[in-house]
RNA sequence: GCCCACGUGGCGGAAUUGGCAGACGCGCUAGAUUCAGGUUCUAGUGAGUAACAUCGUACAGGUUCAAGUCCUGUCGUGGGCACCA
């Protein structure tokens, strides 16, 4: 317990936010729409019962958080802290004169809901509306400052309609690599050889953006469903940690890998943490290299193999292929059949956690087959491998054992000759296993040789001539695979697709038309997969068969499909008639040159007076690196190439925050039980306390432990701050009313509270003036690089000098609360109120008020403190004017009584003068 | 194994450009207020010393008049990737 009530937020916090609700404080306005008489950002601007089109609007501000998904726990303390990071910034952007965009919603698509539903039998729509619920609340204790006019659930046929247009976007567009960009599929030339409607039909389904294929894909058994290669974490779900298989099924893909070179060089044009664009960039993979073709002896065939490594194709000096290749069979010679066959069944028992993790040791066998290198003309043996993937490059490769590590683990174990072709610089370093650049060695024939050629040099000389020769060619290679976008579940978007069968029998599928949608899944009583695989709405035969005989596709989209593109539904969230309409998205995602809605003498460093195009900050955790931000990254571009959004990129600026840990620094758990409950926090401190709280920890991105005790530390700040405000003696009437008041006068108990007889209209004095602005640039500079922490310190500088002033002038009183406001804006509100019903006849709110200027000429100093240091070491601190010149300085420093001991019997070398900053005196 | 961050008091952290290390807060110590506890207020609080001196930003070197900050190496912690040819 933390004794007395330092102040009654348990009054204020309630009143305030049913005020904003009531008022709409902070309902952001689309170009077109009508700013009705009052609203206070209407007064502000000047927009009072008018109708603004875009170009008189003031600059957008588009903050975004990443909207949680609704899970039956509730809220834990790690989630407010992105969303108070960015509530502060869309305060302050507003008090600065931006017109702030600032949304949430739920991302209430998911498995939880659904394996509870199969679990109790409840429909998911029920629990999802029960949490929704819970989160709302939760989040609404906090006092954010959401326009939720704007609020979105992807779980609303409203909005899921608009994922499944988004869907037959990317199922009528195909990717035109001539063009790098996706285009309609009306738009596909076909080659010469298809020409009948079947093979036409087949050819533009082949090169959908969405398309079917029957592949090898994750299979989870425990969940009854395929998972993407992003969901799955070291052979096991990541939802639920359950074993998951290869299987091959046919299943519905993105082509995102059209996009892997976009994807990854767009990355140099946003602000993202560098450690996350790194992440990208590493899944996306991209290698460069060359093919290379190696005739089999005695065959028609031909083994092609990629390699980042063309110059050190003289060492080669056997063959891997994949267990899975399509050659292994064909060359595969009678008397190693049985050895081949029994090594595929023997890989293909693997599960991928034996085949990585517990591979320790590599195992392969002999196919009895050779090959010929193309550069010396031997005769390599052709091995299989499962070291060797068959999902990445051409699923073989050639072994150069002396400078691979695990072509050298696998020729050792088997005895495979090891030729060296690279010199390492360091003569002493053993080339064996020497995988860095180095000189080509052993590397000539009659018509080329790499001899003496460092690697860069040799991989360009050699690539050349591969082309030149027909024997290969330069290749990039990428690690990003095709995006597996069905799912066996039930909670989830249907698709809006049917099947069908032409005459000679084909199953072929086809789009719903625009008009058909939504599409809504069907009512069913069990919510569980059918046993064979099949999702759940195979269950609902009325609604899978249609009239025609034409039957409905079953599986569902993955979660991720509502959140790659939320953020363009909040521009305009109840369209009927588009996902976004063209004039709300240019207006919010779009760049235009504004007009310098800044007030301050230092506008944010990322924008410099400019709008920046498309979300000015996104804060988000990290754990969504290659899902979500990859896939939403993804179908921008692709809507960016229909010409449905102007911009390449979504998210200009990114920020991730750290998470939270428990009392002990350990992740929260409920198994560990140290767990902290947000409302256990309010009921307690407040939510001003917590967001204070949360924010000053520690730097946003940094993770941290929690302590109850800090909160205090910004409780007690917050007494202080009302101390400052508030009558004493008032205060002890509210008190002792409080205790006797019943329910309904409690409302109108604040109003006992009266101001500090101490603030006065008075002028302020030189120091308090020079205290407030340099709180006010401390602040306003640490707010615009997202540097809570210290900002909430200089605050705490203030009150606590402020509380030494005898007389308290109003005006500086004001200012401080204009901004303290963003932190803690209940408080700030109230103490607002009454200051300013002595001030203004129109008290409403003060999430408008403009962001006070620091003036910089009050904040220079005539005298300064100088450190005098002796041989770099601290001596004394003299005052000097400010404007002494440098000899005067020095002079001032040599006469220094604590610093001439230090000096004595010494010459001085050297004295050097840090204008303003420092003197040192060099002895010796 | 590879890649990327990060190592500062008893604790969370500050030091924005190489220029007074430890702002602000927690905790702790002493005092005032109080019957008492709590609250609030005042003073102190890196180690060390009677006081100076001296030492001090993971460790070892280096550059510099001056290094938490720059360079080299080592160790440790966290995160990501992991047979990707």
């Amino acid at each position: 317990m933390s004794g007395r009530r330092q102040y009654p937020f348990h009054l204020i916090e309630p009143k305030w936010q049913q005020h904003w609700d009531e008022q709409q404080t902070f309902r952001a306005w689309n170009p077109g729409e009508l700013l009705p008489q009052g609203h206070p950002f209407a007064v502000r601007h000047g927009f009072e019962n008018k109708t603004v089109a875009a170009n008189d609007l003031p600059p957008k501000y588009y903050i975004l958080d990443m909207f949680p998904y609704p899970s039956g726990a509730g809220l834990h303390v790690g989630h407010p802290e992105g969303y108070t990071a960015t509530d502060i910034l869309a305060r302050y952007q507003r008090s600065r004169g931006r017109h702030v965009l600032h949304p949430m919603g739920w991302d209430a698509f998911g498995l939880p809901a659904e394996q509870y539903a199969i679990k109790t039998g409840q429909h998911p729509r029920k629990t999802t509306e029960v949490n929704i619920a819970t989160f709302k609340r939760q989040i609404k204790s906090l006092g954010f400052s959401y326009d939720w006019s704007r609020e979105v659930d992807t779980t609303s046929p409203d909005y899921f309609k608009w994922t499944q247009w988004i869907f037959l976007k990317l199922y009528n567009s195909w990717f035109n690599p001539e063009t790098n960009k996706a285009e309609p599929i009306e738009n596909l030339k076909y080659p010469a050889d298809v020409k009948t409607e079947e093979q036409k039909r087949s050819y533009r389904d082949s090169k959908r953006i969405a398309f079917v294929t029957e592949a090898p894909v994750w299979w989870c058994e425990q969940l009854g469903t395929v998972l993407a290669n992003e969901e799955v974490v070291d052979g096991k779900s990541e939802v639920g940690g359950f074993p998951v298989v290869r299987k091959p099924m046919r299943q519905w893909m993105l082509r995102i890998t059209a996009y892997a070179e976009r994807l990854l060089s767009d990355l140099n044009t946003i602000d993202w943490p560098e450690s996350l664009k790194e992440m990208q960039r590493n899944w996306i993979g991209k290698s460069e290299g060359a093919e290379v073709h190696f005739q089999v002896a005695n065959s028609e065939s031909r083994i092609t193999v990629f390699t980042t490594r063309p110059d050190t194709l003289f060492g080669a000096t056997y063959m891997v292929l994949s267990p899975e290749h399509k050659l292994v069979n064909q060359i595969t010679t009678p008397e190693q059949k049985k050895a081949v066959e029994d090594y595929k069944t023997f890989a293909a028992g693997k599960s991928d956690l034996e085949r990585t993790e517990l591979a320790k040791d590599k195992t392969g066998v002999f196919t009895g087959a050779y090959a010929i290198n193309p550069v010396n003309s031997e005769k390599i043996p052709v091995w299989i491998a499962d070291y060797v993937l068959a999902s990445y490059g051409t699923g073989a490769i050639m072994a150069v054992p002396a400078h691979d590590d695990r072509d050298f683990e696998f020729a050792t174990k088997f005895n495979l000759p090891v030729v060296q072709v690279v010199q390492p610089p360091d003569s002493k370093t053993d080339w064996r296993g020497f995988l860095d650049d180095g000189k080509a060695v052993n590397s000539s024939n009659a018509q080329i040789s790499l001899d003496g050629l460092s690697t860069p040099e040799a991989k360009k000389k050699i690539a050349a001539w591969l082309e030149e020769k027909s024997l290969g060619k330069k290749t990039i290679n990428y690690k990003l695979r095709d995006w597996l976008f069905s799912r066996q579940r039930y909670w989830g978007e249907p698709f809006p697709i049917i099947w069908k069968r032409d005459p000679s029998g084909n199953l072929y599928h086809e789009a719903l038309p625009e008009s058909a949608l939504p599409v809504l899944p069907p009512k069913l009583d069990d919510y569980k997969p059918t046993p064979d695989g099949q999702p759940p709405l195979a269950r609902a035969q009325d609604w899978v068969n249609l009239p025609d005989g034409s039957t409905r596709e079953t599986n569902t989209m993955p979660q991720w499909a509502g959140s790659c593109w939320y953020y363009l539904r909040y521009l305009d969230t109840k369209n009927p008639s588009a996902f976004v309409s063209k004039e709300a998205e240019n207006y919010w995602m779009g760049s235009r040159r504004g007009n310098e809605a800044d007030n301050s003498t230092n506008p944010p460093p990322h924008v410099g007076g400019y709008e920046t195009p498309g979300v000015d900050l996104y804060v988000g955790g990290t754990e969504h690196a290659v899902l979500h931000l990859l896939y939403a990254r993804f179908w921008h571009k692709v809507l960016f190439d229909l010409g449905y959004v102007s911009t390449r990129e979504p998210f200009f600026k990114l920020v991730n925050q750290g998470i939270i840990l428990g009392e002990d620094g350990q992740k929260m758990s409920k198994s560990r039980g140290n767990v902290v409950n947000p409302d256990d926090i309010l009921v307690e401190y407040g939510a001003d306390a917590f967001r204070l709280y949360e924010m000053f920890m520690g730097p946003l991105e940094m993770s941290k432990p929690w302590n109850t005790k800090g909160v205090e530390g910004v409780y007690r700040f917050l007494g202080r701050v009302w101390r400052l405000f508030v009558d004493e003696q008032s205060e002890t009437e509210f008190e002792q009313a409080e205790t006797t008041a019943d329910a309904q006068r409690r409302g109108e108990l604040l109003n006992i509270l009266k101001l500090n007889p101490a603030i006065k209209d008075v002028a302020a004095t030189p120091p308090q003036l020079k205290t407030l602005h340099a709180t006010i640039k401390k602040v306003t500079e640490d707010l615009d690089s997202l540097r809570f922490n210290t900002a909430i310190s200089a605050m705490m500088v203030f009150v606590n000098e402020a509380m030494t002033w005898e007389t308290k002038p109003i005006s500086v009183l004001r200012d401080f609360l204009i901004l303290l406001a963003p932190f803690a804006p209940h408080v700030a509100e109230e103490l607002w109120s009454k200051l300013d019903s002595t001030l203004d006849p129109r008290p409403s709110t003060l999430a408008y008020s403009a962001w006070p200027k620091f003036d910089a000429a009050l904040l220079i100093e005539d005298t300064l403190e100088i450190p005098v240091q002796v041989n770099g070491k601290l001596r004394d601190v003299i005052k000097a004017s400010a404007n002494a010149d440098n000899a005067t300085l020095e002079a001032a420093a040599k006469a220094s009584e604590k610093a001439k001991p230090f000096m004595e019997g010494k010459t001085i070398r050297k004295v050097i003068i840090v204008p303003k900053k420092l003197i040192n005196i060099v002895v010796g």
